[in-house]
DNA sequence: GCCGGAAAATAACATGAGTAAGTCCGCACC
DNA sequence: GGTGCGGACTTACTCATGTTATTTTCCGGC
């Protein structure tokens, strides 16, 4: 019962790294017997880590989404990243002394802390998941520098139907999507504080986007009936994220319930 | 005569990275003496690296602003970080294959390309110094996060103030700027992709900054009357910057020409 | 000192996005 | 089975920012 639980967090991981770098079955067996420590659980809408914090151990989500974000004074809120099952947070933050943001869970989460050591150990004896984390962080920062332009250049449409695409595209990494489209848990709310707009015009906008066809929302799901045309409005194109091409490896096995905590 | 110009890049980066992580006399004296490369100019308005190109060296910028940029296809262009004086660009990046953003110069430009061998041997001889890159890479991704919030969350008051706080205090590291303002060597079509917003918007604004006294605007260079004002108006707090508080160490020798070519 | 081009400044107008104030619906809880 | 609440969804109105176009200023080269 609690055995799939055990490897869980060591999958997910294991899954994630292996579509940015190539890794052997050994690395992949040490990832499995990594024993990465215990599962926690969250509730949503709380906060993993508060800005002004001592940075902490990373964290792996293993279930569940979550945002970082920062507020400003007069309470003015912007996510500046979405985190999903497989995400790597705040990998060698241990050189910072304090955070200078928070991350919160959306939805209820489950994660590990995985302390440094752990993290320094893996990355010394197995040289390919120590390329494979570097190139991890890399394209996290690649993606922060697009959500820049996503925010900063295109319209409401493009910037929603893009986020869209990213996370599409990043749940399939974990088997949580297929190109016809994913779940999403969260609020227009909180799609409004990632994209920059207020949840009144992400309305509206979705609205226009189903009048397109661009999308169909129904019971806290996003079907994508025709992608390269969402990609197209949107102006989308995944070069930023780093991924390799999809290997032929196995799908993800069903039943994991990794949305599910 | 070129005896300054040899160790101007080794201590515009010991300069830099002494405000982020503490280095002794030894590390400075091993930057000083690690002959980064010979310094190469170019032109204003040309690309030190294109999107697509296979990824070269570590960029140290010696003097000049360049700029990290994506276009769209249809011509938007966006700015997602600018390059001061001091700043090191994409260290580390050996680790992806292709550049997903280009770096261009606003101004003429003096730069050093630094082969990823001399980075790791200086990393592996001296720790301060590899603490030291480590946190200059953290809190590059940092700033990028605050220019998410600043485009995302901020008006256009709030946040060319921001960017402008910004600029003063990055640019202070170097000695090419006090709490009183600093030589700004580039076009309000420049601010406007880095802000977000367009030139003509851009140009609306600075009118209304300098009815408001926040700055003072005069053959180009900007001044600040009053810093803590500007800051409040901007909602700006330094800390995402995560400098060090200043040391009582000699301000810069004058004269050394940081930003004319 | 004049010329030419680029940047700054300005103006008139268009529109995308925010604000405020709701209604409606599903669902957990009593 | 009613009640309360949060989220989706609307509408009317306002305003910040974009668009397009023209004029003025600045500055370097001849």
């Amino acid at each position: 019962m609690m055995k799939w639980m055990k490897q869980l967090a060591e999958d997910v991981l294991g899954k994630r790294l292996a579509r940015l770098s190539e890794l052997t079955e050994s690395d992949m067996l040490a990832l499995r017997a990594s024993s990465l420590g215990s599962i926690r659980s969250m509730d949503a809408r709380s906060d993993l880590i508060r800005e002004g914090d001592p940075t902490r151990a990373v964290f792996l989500i293993v279930s569940g989404w979550a945002a970082r974000y920062k507020m400003l004074e007069d309470g003015r809120r912007q996510t500046v990243a979405l985190l999903l099952p497989g995400d790597l947070c705040d990998l060698n933050n241990n050189f910072l002394s304090e955070m200078d943001h928070s991350i919160g869970t959306l939805t209820p989460v489950r994660y590990v802390e995985i302390s440094h050591r752990v993290v320094e150990r893996l990355s010394q004896e197995y040289p390919r998941i120590a390329t494979a984390l570097w190139i991890q962080l890399l394209a996290t920062v690649s993606i922060q520098r697009e959500w820049v332009v996503n925010i900063g250049q295109r319209t409401a449409l493009e910037r929603i139907g893009h986020l869209f695409c990213e996370l599409c595209v990043r749940l399939q990494l974990v088997g949580l999507a297929n190109t016809s489209g994913f779940d999403m848990p969260i609020t227009q709310q909180d799609i409004a504080d990632a994209a920059g707009l207020t949840s009144v015009h992400i309305n509206r906008t979705l609205k226009e986007m189903r009048a397109q066809h661009l999308i169909v929302l129904e019971n806290r799901s996003v079907k994508i009936p025709d992608f390269d045309a969402l990609a197209q409005a949107s102006l989308f194109t995944p070069a930023y994220l780093h991924l390799r091409p999809a290997s032929q490896s196995s799908p993800a096995p069903p039943g994991l319930g990794l949305t599910a905590p």
